[in-house]
DNA sequence: CCTACCGATCGGTAGG
DNA sequence: CCTACCGATCGGTAGG
């Protein structure tokens, strides 16, 4: 679905490929409504007019940038969710490919998870779908680690899994991909701090 | 600094209040790009040449709703944080108050934390340094607990106040003020499972 | 791919 | 507080 393709009219797919990833950041760096499609031909180094030749309208390359990020943190979680492994480590590289889609993808996170709400109401029905399923992942493993007793029968696993998400989602606010830490690093401690709060037992089991 | 008073010239405060509430909703809802002069207008029943009566710039309006946000969580927390609870306590109430001013004001709480980036240099300086009290708060907060005994010597520090900030943070995107859950549970189920994982050491000490 | 242009709207001001 | 307007810019199109 993202892979190049040359339609009859229109360029060489580099091209609109170019003019897609910018405009990805451009809505991460000034939002959807802060950049005007001028920046976007500028950052390209094409008129405004001249990028309707590759793509229709702005709001379709906002969808564009929304559903390609939704499809990485989808397409990175879920196999790791199916995977046989104990549901810690499942959880613990979970939150090790949200941190780098965060980290290095960071156009996409942003548009996923922040300018989405600038979508027609059609667009954003299907990004509010893809969002339940991903939290629909996550919530599958902390009720797995419940079942098969790695957490405590008590767990809260709604709270669990919103903390988890929050963590890996706020990310993208503060995250320095040249910083010191790397994005598998941060999850790790993420990860431990959390896992050691949900692997206590109360006293009861 | 936010109660009424009447300048020279300005009509009744009353008025230029109801301008900033409206306009704080405004730029929750549709973003500063996305909210017109024309729509803040419209919420209070003016033209929009007539609200510059009662502000100077859209902009300063923008500035005055990021620094009301700050104050909310600022003067909020930092009693907490001052008063000689012990750390855990002063935690569990910190992120109470933090998800209240999520919850009773959002509009200020979401001008804060998504809004202020659209500020020009010099606002936006003065918003990066409240943020960065308020994280130092929480900071000496989780110190203390380490200091005192109550978390482990070999608490990760950075980790636990971004995992309580990013708890806290992050609702702004989720929390329902009309759900099922009121700010107050949600910040005891966050604050349970964040202060289980830190209270347990890791067999070393 | 550019030039030139469309109607609409932007934030803000003047003048009353 | 409104009317009328300012220059600038918006997303998008036509025509070549």
């Amino acid at each position: 679905m993202i892979e190049e393709r040359v339609d009859e009219g229109t360029p060489a797919g580099g091209q609109r490929e170019r003019i897609v990833h910018a405009t990805g950041k451009l809505f991460r760096d000034k939002g959807y409504y802060g950049a005007s499609m001028a920046d976007i031909g500028r950052a390209v180094g094409l008129e405004k007019g001249s990028l309707y030749s590759h793509i229709t309208a702005k709001h379709e390359v906002l969808r564009e940038l929304a559903e390609r990020g939704a499809a990485l943190f989808l397409d990175g979680v879920a196999p790791i969710a199916a995977s046989g492994d104990p549901t810690p480590l499942r959880l613990r590289a979970a939150l090790r490919v949200h941190l780098r889609v965060v980290a290095h993808d960071s156009d996409l996170a942003t548009v996923f998870l922040q300018e989405w709400r600038h979508l027609d109401e059609d667009a954003r029905c299907g990004i509010v779908r893809s969002r339940d399923r991903y939290e629909l992942l996550w919530r599958d493993m902390v009720r797995d680690g419940v079942r098969d007793g790695a957490f405590g029968a008590d767990t809260d696993v709604e709270a669990a899994v919103l903390l988890f998400l929050s963590a890996g989602n706020w990310a993208y606010q503060w995250f320095d991909p040249s910083g010191t830490l790397t994005p598998d690093e941060v999850a790790d401690r993420f990860s431990a701090l959390i896992l050691r709060g949900l692997g206590q037992r109360d006293g009861d089991e």
